[in-house]
DNA sequence: CTTAAATTGTATCTAAAGCTACATATTGAA
DNA sequence: TTCAATATGTAGCTTTAGATACAATTTAAG
């Protein structure tokens, strides 16, 4: 009964392609987010306790330690970890390069929301979220607004 | 061979949880991100071009239509729209009021986004993945920027 | 040196979100 | 009114990320 409502023969293949790419992006993001999460995690631990292992990785990341033993696989064959079985984790190069970006990202987007007068506690969850879908441009921004402070 | 390095051996507990947080929730929000960009997509179209069909949905959110379809039988089931076969979709009342709420946070992160200088492409880009993981309370320091600005 | 506890690994399940390929329904135009 | 094009639906595959249950290994303590 109701029709669709359709303004031309020819639908608009365009403009719509161009508004689906923030949201193209924005899922994109999603798959190497939780790379960024572990290694990370991963760079923490080994300079304190010393090691990251298996358990502790979970604690941290508030998962099972099965699904940190598929990560981190996962994160192998992407060249990110060296693991062998029983055995701490290590980062690659690769990987120690990822973390080191991360952590800058990380801390200016905590320093950031600080300097606009949120709490601490607060700062570091919404940093956790954000901080993957910061651009150099607007993380440009944020450091040059916290330089003149 | 390469023994785990332990602190003790009551392992701790109650610091790891604490830091296993803003991981949770940034994990959490991913569930509902999904739904508020189909609501918010859905209310767009209802009003222009006049009613949201699934391909259109699939355009505007670059993905394809079985992947729309899918996703809408879940948004029904979790009661924000309604969909019948080969009709327009709708949404429900909680459809609209979570409508409302994303495109206020949508617009206030974009203009925020601006007041810092960021162009309008990438500000709209950055937008889509930073406002689902943006608290009340930064929302409201945003807000507060804009207002004295 | 044995053994209980902790750690790590494996098998298997679930759910979300993407896809291609194919089937069915609807629309609009000849 | 038929029919081709468009829209919608369905089947089945993939990946990621979570889980429980259970098996194997390693560590630490007696």
């Amino acid at each position: 009964m109701p029709r669709p409502i359709r303004k031309s023969t020819a639908a608009p293949l365009r403009p719509p392609a161009q508004a689906a790419e923030s949201f193209r992006r924005s899922r994109r993001d999603r798959a190497v987010e939780t790379a960024q999460d572990y290694v990370e995690a991963i760079a923490d631990l080994t300079v304190s306790p010393g090691e990251a292992r298996v358990v502790t990785l979970a604690r941290r990341l508030g998962v099972t330690h099965v699904t940190v033993n598929r990560t981190v696989a996962r994160l192998q064959r992407a060249g990110y970890v060296r693991a062998k079985p029983y055995q701490a984790i290590f980062l690659t190069e690769a990987g120690r390069k990822l973390a080191a970006e991360c952590k800058r990202r990380h801390e200016t987007v905590v320093a950031f929301l600080r300097w606009l007068g949120i709490s601490e506690k607060i700062a570091e969850l919404d940093a956790e979220g954000i901080e993957h879908h910061v651009s150099p441009e607007t993380l440009a921004a944020f450091e040059r607004l916290l330089r003149k402070r």
